[in-house]
DNA sequence: GTGGTCTAGACCACC
DNA sequence: GTGGTCTAGACCACA
């Protein structure tokens, strides 16, 4: 359950992925209230000032607002968080991509691999 | 140019996996004369006995074999590269899918995200 | 020369218009390297991370810039200037009208008043 | 409508300020009755001794005068209203000036600005 | 209680 | 030296 992070980049940063994450997966769904700065960083074993800086940068983002003294909350605008959803997805597949180009594999064979390949070891088809 | 490890885990499992990607990707082909030891430790910047650790483990996988005083050699076994390519293509293809799922994104659309989004971003769909 | 605040109003907010005021009046000129963010905020009497906030959200607005390890520098995007400058300048306009028709002045005789009554009390025409 | 006072300034001299206003705008007329002091010090929501003060001011100023027993009137002297409010008008150019000027503007450039950006925002031009 | 701001002081990478 | 990040701890307004 212990959070870790990754030393080389900041706290912060990796912070304002995990909860874009949260938001694009809907495990944090639209127009729901988040818990308060000082929960989240003490979930997360931060300081509640590097908390806050994840999410002003959200905030910034317009992912989440603030309801002034009640909290913060995600947007209600779902076409900003399927936007934002593609855009991390369009990382991934090029992750994909890049990767398998690496051992050789073109965009095809990818393709076809993971209509092949995909489900096994324990990823759902589903 | 300069070859970057990461520090969790052992060097020469990290050439194992470079020197086999070289391999199922064609870099080094079917058959062909390895460099000497020497002189891939060289080009990777590690000590010659760590790589000749990670290549005693492609021997060990048959990937690669010795000529007692001729050099290595990339194996001969076609079939032999190919599961092993696949094991790798599967391991990707696994990667993506955990990456996707973790967006919340399924296997369908996943994979119709990789045939609408592939090819962007300058890696190209060929 | 004491910098003084407004204590209703965040004190990094007030650093941002100081600063940007600074660059669209030409104190600070295009592409100029600013002092670094300890000098500034030993100069305004504030805390050094209170000064980074300011800058940090005037980099925001792409009126500055961080050169690494270097120092920040005014942007040398003349247009920007040119626009945050329009955009000051409009805002005392406005401030400059709805305070004319407080008193009951019209926006024509605001603008006669202006080319009659400008320049006296030590205000230069020029 | 809660009228709110700086701080920093005597409360009745911003009430001289708020009703002088008044006065030269034309809200209360050339020779109208002013409302009772209690009923002034009621409406701004002000000690009655304080409001005293500052009507006390304005008559000082010959703004208004007392009727013994009937009140008080805004004066009849339109020349002075005039004067009054050509002298706050000259304030407003002074400070229009001074803020442009602060942003490097300069007056000719100050008046082209006035004529071009004037009515923008929603403070009508006419 | 909530978020927001500010300070003091520390450590880091980069060059 | 530079900027950047992080923490700890405090205070504020709001309601």
């Amino acid at each position: 359950m212990e959070p870790i992070f990754d030393n080389e980049r900041p706290i912060y940063i990796q912070l304002v992925e995990m909860i874009r994450i949260d938001i694009v997966s809907g495990k944090f769904e639209k127009g729901q209230r988040l818990p308060s700065v000082r929960e989240l960083a003490l979930t997360m074993k931060v300081n509640p000032n590097t908390m806050q800086k994840a999410l002003a940068e959200l905030e910034n983002e317009k992912l989440i607002y603030t309801e002034r003294t009640n909290g913060k909350y995600v947007t209600e605008d779902e076409a900003l968080i399927e936007k934002v959803k593609k855009e991390l997805a369009q990382e991934k597949v090029n992750q994909y991509l890049r990767s398998m180009k690496s051992i050789g594999i073109s965009y095809q064979t990818a393709v076809k691999y993971l209509q092949e390949l995909g489900g096994e070891d324990g990823i759902s088809k589903v």
